[in-house]
Order: structure tokens, then C-alpha cells, then sequence
DNA sequence: TTGCTCCTCACGTCACGTGAGGTGGC
DNA sequence: TTGCTCCTCACGTCACGTGAGGTGGC
């Protein structure tokens, strides 16, 4: 019979473990002294403490490992337990690893530009919802500003302010092109919003359900957006090293115009994109 | 300016947690009405809150992350954070891996068998200990016992109860053998035990200094351990399973002898083993 | 007496999730 | 009035680690 410290010292463990086991039920000492309550372990005790650090080492909880001590859970249960377990960690070691190559990448550029980049990518995803749009194609950059101008000035007050959220631009284009420029530009709207809709410089809107996005890489940023900037760098960097690829026109939501001045705008970023099948890691199975 | 149910909203988090980085200051709503406490988000702290989310994303703790976000750390220090975490997460990825292959193993073995198996392999590491035993060729197995009880009844009182700890034996032959045994036995001693001993049979054992092993696959069963048992199948699969290798003799350590027959005997196995080198997997640098 | 063990609270960790219970404006 | 938002406690999570404060035997 050993005393607390000596039993933890033969399992190597700690002894406010062999308490905490205790104190849940998991792991009792074979019996505590009541005058001093001293706790006592029998060698033979061993395997079963082994179990449980085996049983926690391939990632089961102490509530499931318990279940598994007690036999009220049948071989088919752990079989149930491991596979799970199994599937949890190859996901972990995907992640871990396009994490990894992610990190790697934040390394290369803090490394040569000294600062941490200005523009984050975070992802989200985008319910479907209705847009009411113009499509065209627009000679150049600042072509947009006008257009938008105008629909600021005038679509609020035709279809309702509460029937308006935020403007949005879509560029159709395929990869990134300085003039002849396809874009889709209007607002994200309610789906009570009229059908159809002409501005006074003779532009026609029309509804339409712009389709649900699982994944989007987005990137918000303050200012101009409409300048070159590194959003679009820092966006093509993290869909590289993630293994993602964009399956569809990007989107330039404005969470906020510009009624002081450019400086105050915000504008979001949003690309759809998939996961690009991984070289095979065989983790399946 | 938005409220935080909306704010959440565009940012695809928590009300929940825009009030927890509120309350541990990493995040503050641009203003707060004191009237009704209602928080108050601006779209253009957006950028703000998608560094936290992505600094987070990289693997920093929430204090690296304000860290970085007021700029009392340095370009460098973000470097050697990056580094530290790719380091961390190299490692991650090469346990989880093991792991993955341990759980394959165990789950062959839940398939083979229909339970789970008895003998649960756990490492540890052992100091260097002195030791007093003699090394012999024995011709099988039930040798081992008679000198054991002899070693029993003597030695104890030749050098003293508080110089014994427990009885050892160590295998120097490679691999198994049924017949002609290269093994060592004797016991663990205390630094101040005696140097040479003899025993009634004319039986001579030495002092010498165990080394210290940091690794050492055990196992620990309760009952005869001369005999064949799956204790060693368990031990062999699990270091296959881990790419661990042996590098050193095998020892049996005595917690508990037959005091009322070899049902309540305690032995633990220990291997020593080392990481057998993995087969890159390029996550150096 | 000093040193060594043991014990029982009880708070800390990390990043929030999840109610409970109540308020204020349309 | 009903529904909707917002708020502030405050406990729960997971598996222990880490003191604090005190006891008992050599």
C-alpha cells in the first residue's frame, strides 16, 4: 500500500491529479484512512490508472474514458468513440497544417516589409439575398463613382430608405482588368423592393437573388477603395497559402458611404471561394 | 454606427463575445450611450476587429493579440511569435499524426478482438538509481523464481529494509529467447547500500548505477509475470504504431511481490525507446 | 524544534457560451 | 399588449495547477 506521494511518484503523475480523480469519481484510492484521510493505493491499482492516462492520450475526454472504466458502454461504442476520434484528428491535422503554411506566409512578408500587413482576411459566409442592380461595362475606375453618386442621390427616396441596406458592386470580369470593366452595381435590398427600377440618367435596375455563399475570403478596409491597395494582395496570399480557389464574381459591399469625405468609407471585400482538393495526405479511411 | 446586434452581424461573431473583448478591453465600442448602456460599433473599426479575428486564427492567445494590436511590441517580437507558433504547430501536426496512427492501430485491434485490450502502454521516464544484482545465463524461465525467493529471504536483512526498494530484472538478450536467458537480477538500492553481497548459495551481487532512460515505453500487469502474456504484443504494437525503437535492455520492476500467492503480484515492464526518425515531413524552418 | 508528509478549501486557467432576470421603444 | 432589442450578473466549460493554511509523526 502506498501513500499519495509515492503512488503518484510509481504512475509519474502528479498527486492533485490522483486527487482530482478522486473527487470525481473516476480514480479511488484503494481506501482512505478516516482519522486522517490519508488516501492509500495498492499497487495493483496501476493497470487501471494507466488505462485512463492511455484511454485520455488518444484524445478521449475523462467522461468518456469514465464510461469506458465502467463497461456501461459496449465494444461497438468504442469502436464509435476511436472512429470519431480518428476523423477529428485527421481534420486537426489538415487544419494544422494550412495553418502552418499560413503562418509561413505572414513570416515572408512581415520579414520583408518589416510591419505586419495592414489587411486581414477573415471568412464568412453570405445568406442569398436580393439585389437590385445594373449591369455594364465601364471604361474605367472612377466610372463607378458617378454611377454610384446617382443612385445615392436618387434610388432611397424611389423605393422606401427601410427597403435599402448597403450599395454593392460585383466585377464579373475575369481577373483583374484596368478598363472594360463588367461590373454589376446597385443595393442590397429587402425582399419586399420593387421588381424594376430607371434612374433620371435613364440606368435600369433590376431584382434579382444574388445566391448564397458558404465561403467567403473578405477584407474590409477605411478609405478610397477604389484605388489599388493591398487588399487584394493580402486576399491572393491567403487563398494561396489556405488552398482555397474563387469560384465566382467578387463583391464590393460599402458598409458606410462617404458623406464626410473618402477617408470614411468602409468597404468590404468578399471573394466566394472552395477548398481546393489537398494532394492526398491518406487520412482517410 | 451600428448597435452590437447588427455589428455582430456584419462581422460574423457573438454579441457575447464583442461584450467579452469589450470587458478585457481588447476591443471597445466607438462610444457607449451612458443613458441606456447601449454598446454603439462604427463600420470602420470592422479592420480593427478582423485583426483580432485573424491574429487568433495564427494561434495567439487574446493578450498577444492586444499586444500586437497597441503596438508595444516590436516587428521582431511579432517575428519570434510567428516563429514560436509554427514551431508549435510543426510539432502539433507531428504528434497528432502519431496519433492518428495509434488510434488506427487500437481500432484494428477493438475489430480483431471485440474489446478493448488489457494491457495500456504509458511512457515514463526514470532517473539513474543504483542497483545491486547479479547477471546470469539461466536456463529458462522458472529460474528466474528461485533465485528471486532466495533474493527475497536474504537480502533484506543483510543490507538493511531501508536500503531495499524494489526488485528488478533486467533482460540483456536480444530480442526473446525461451533458453539461455542473459538476464540480471537483483534489486533497486539506496545510495548508501553496500557495495558486494553474497548470498547463502553463493549467488554475487554488485552495485552498479542504472542509467537514466527519459523514455521508457511501460506497462504494468497484476498477477504471474513468467508467463507469456499479451503485455509484450501491447508494447511491441504500440512502439511500432509511435515510431519509437528500442535502445536498451528490457527491465521488470517488482512493485509487489507474491506475499499470498502470485495472483496479487505487480510488475511493470519498462522498454526504453527513443523516436525513431520520422520521414520528413518538410515542416522545418 | 525542524522537516517532511498529508489534508481540505478555493481560486486561477482560457475564451467565451448560456441562461436568468430585467429594461426600453415601437 | 406583444415582440424585439438591449443590458448586467453570474455560473458553466475542461482538466487540472497552484497556493493558502493547517495537521500529524519522527
Amino acid at each position: 500500500m502506498f501513500l499519495a506521494g509515492e503512488f503518484s511518484k510509481l504512475a509519474q503523475v502528479s498527486k492533485r491529479l490522483l486527487h482530482f480523480y478522486d473527487e470525481i469519481g473516476l480514480f479511488k484510492p484503494h481506501h482512505i484512512d478516516p482519522e486522517t484521510s490519508y488516501r492509500y493505493y495498492s499497487a495493483a491499482q496501476l493497470p487501471e490508472l494507466n488505462k485512463i492516462l492511455a484511454l485520455k492520450e488518444l484524445g478521449l475526454s475523462l467522461e468518456q474514458v469514465g464510461r469506458v472504466l465502467n463497461d456501461d458502454i459496449s465494444a461497438d461504442e468504442i469502436q464509435g468513440m476511436l472512429i470519431l476520434k480518428k476523423a477529428e484528428m485527421a481534420q486537426q491535422i489538415k487544419d494544422n497544417l494550412l495553418r502552418f503554411r499560413y503562418i509561413e506566409s505572414r513570416l515572408q512578408q512581415v520579414r520583408a516589409e518589416g510591419v505586419l500587413q495592414d489587411y486581414d482576411v477573415v471568412v464568412k459566409s453570405m445568406p442569398s439575398m436580393p439585389i437590385l442592380t445594373t449591369r455594364t461595362l465601364l471604361p474605367d475606375t472612377s466610372s463607378y463613382r458617378e454611377i454610384m453618386i446617382e443612385m445615392m442621390h436618387t434610388l432611397p427616396q424611389r423605393v422606401g430608405h427601410n427597403q435599402i441596406k448597403h450599395m454593392i458592386v460585383l466585377s464579373h470580369s475575369e481577373g483583374y482588368e484596368a478598363e472594360e470593366i463588367d461590373a454589376e452595381i446597385g443595393y442590397i435590398v429587402s425582399n419586399a423592393c420593387a421588381n424594376n427600377m430607371t434612374l433620371p440618367s435613364g440606368i435600369r435596375l433590376k431584382k434579382r437573388l444574388l445566391p448564397e455563399e458558404k465561403m467567403m475570403a473578405t477584407v474590409t478596409r477605411v478609405g478610397r477603395t477604389y484605388l489599388g491597395s493591398g487588399c487584394y494582395h493580402a486576399l491572393g496570399q491567403w487563398i494561396e497559402a489556405n488552398d482555397y480557389h474563387i469560384i465566382g464574381p467578387g463583391r464590393e459591399v460599402f458598409l458606410q458611404l462617404w458623406p464626410n469625405g473618402d477617408e470614411e468609407m468602409v468597404t468590404e471585400i468578399q471573394l466566394p471561394v472552395d477548398k481546393t482538393e489537398p494532394g492526398s495526405l491518406f487520412l482517410t479511411g
